[in-house]
DNA sequence: CGTGGCGTTGACCGGGATCAAGTAGAGTGG
DNA sequence: CCACTCTACTTGATCCCGGTCAACGCCACG
């Protein structure tokens, strides 16, 4: 586990990053940080909420399932951002879970520490909100998109998320790697579906492949996709 | 438009409740309370966000539209109960519209003033936060529900949401008026669907209908039918 | 060389949306 | 008091998107 400097934390982590200056130092000596593995388990749903998380490097999927088999990828957290603070207030159990995607390190403070931070440095505090009520305004675009919005059009948003999260490649492809089965659990579609629809992006010239990698072709086209002109 | 006493808003008000005690009649000062009528639409998506509101009585629907005539209700508002929040943050566009199923009257404070508030008032701060994670644990779940759940267990799910947030009256039907079509976007489904499966529910012996109101007759096999046992 | 995971593709089918049409009330005007 | 309209409820018929199942190819890896 490399040691970080407190530059860098101020850097990378949404904790540090809203955090008064002087509050640092102390973050700092409470937070551990953990090397995961790509598909490495960070928490599950139903396990006993210990803290907060941040991702220091690497991508991990915050997901909920469904039966046996299926799941649902709500978000990607990517460098910088905070997972596991859905646990805020609630019953003390996870209700998503989290797991690494791409191999990095995650930042962990418990959940008394957190808790206390929040209560004492109220700019981060009120940041924190303004991130929540985002995911929120997220979350419910999402919402109605399941509802009614076709799989083609979910396909699309969620490359274009991708896209705006994760950036290009200097080739041009969106910077992610990222399993189809991946790809459909965030698109909330099957395997097989999301296959066929890319394929059909592809025939309408909106997309490139590259192996795994998506290189989107037509962004104005692709964004149509997504809208709701009836 | 009646006067109200401090009292009267520390018991209703999502706003007083959380807050300071010193801080009430400073909001009260603020606060102005408007009526509105069934149906009324209190704000639009795409309307510029001009402030925050609460619920002094009645109820009020919370909801997304899709193409010209689908939405999707995202929730109910009821007596005591904050909505527009989640423009906390944002563009200044509301990402969603709020119409009152209820007559009743709603409170309302601008964005400046409830900006400030937050920032100065951090115990208020802390209590909204933890008020939208549970928002955020709710709409995840109920993603996950649009994404993999069948339309059977997501108008079971809507009903058991519904009993839980407005209790039954004393005759034991739901305490709410509902036109099918408001259940109907609750569930996330259409008018027709959601009428076929409610006489599914009923044939099953899970629910009885007196008019429009709707009993629960067998908790249990309702909630049983919101699980993801495969 | 087998074996298991993932990608690829076709065939099938069923849940639920859509379309269409009929009914029942609730106001409204003559 | 009756006809008329309008909206909400009810129900059947049809259709199609997308999920399911099954099979095969491919490649990595033990």
């Amino acid at each position: 586990m490399k040691k970080v400097t407190i530059i860098e934390d101020e850097k990378n982590c949404f904790l540090c990053q809203n955090c008064l200056k002087e509050w640092i130092p102390a973050i700092l000596a409470h937070k551990k940080n953990y090397k995961v593995k790509k598909g490495e388990v960070i928490f599950r749903e139903g396990d006993p909420v210990k803290g907060i998380f941040f991702v220091k490097s690497g991508i991990v999927k915050v997901h909920k399932r469904w039966g046996a088999d299926k799941e649902l990828i709500l978000r990607f957290a990517s460098e910088g951002l905070i997972f596991g603070h859905r646990a805020l207030g609630g019953d003390g159990i996870y209700s998503i879970s989290a797991t690494a995607v791409q191999a990095g390190v995650v930042s962990y403070v418990d959940m008394e520490f957190f808790d206390a931070t929040l209560k004492v440095n109220t700019n981060f505090t009120y940041d924190l909100l303004m991130f929540m009520a985002q995911d929120l305004r997220i979350s419910e675009r999402k919402m109605r998109n399941l509802a009614h919005m076709p799989v083609k059009g979910r396909v699309a948003e969620a490359l274009i998320i991708l896209k705006d999260q994760f950036g290009l490649t200097p080739e041009g492809f969106i910077n992610i790697e990222l399993s189809r089965q991946d790809l459909a659990s965030f698109s909330g579609a099957t395997y097989e579906t999301v296959f066929r629809v890319i394929n059909e992006l592809i025939q309408d010239g909106l997309l490139v492949l590259s192996g795994k990698s998506i290189s989107i072709a037509n962004y104005n086209k692709l964004l149509k996709l997504t809208e709701d002109i009836a």
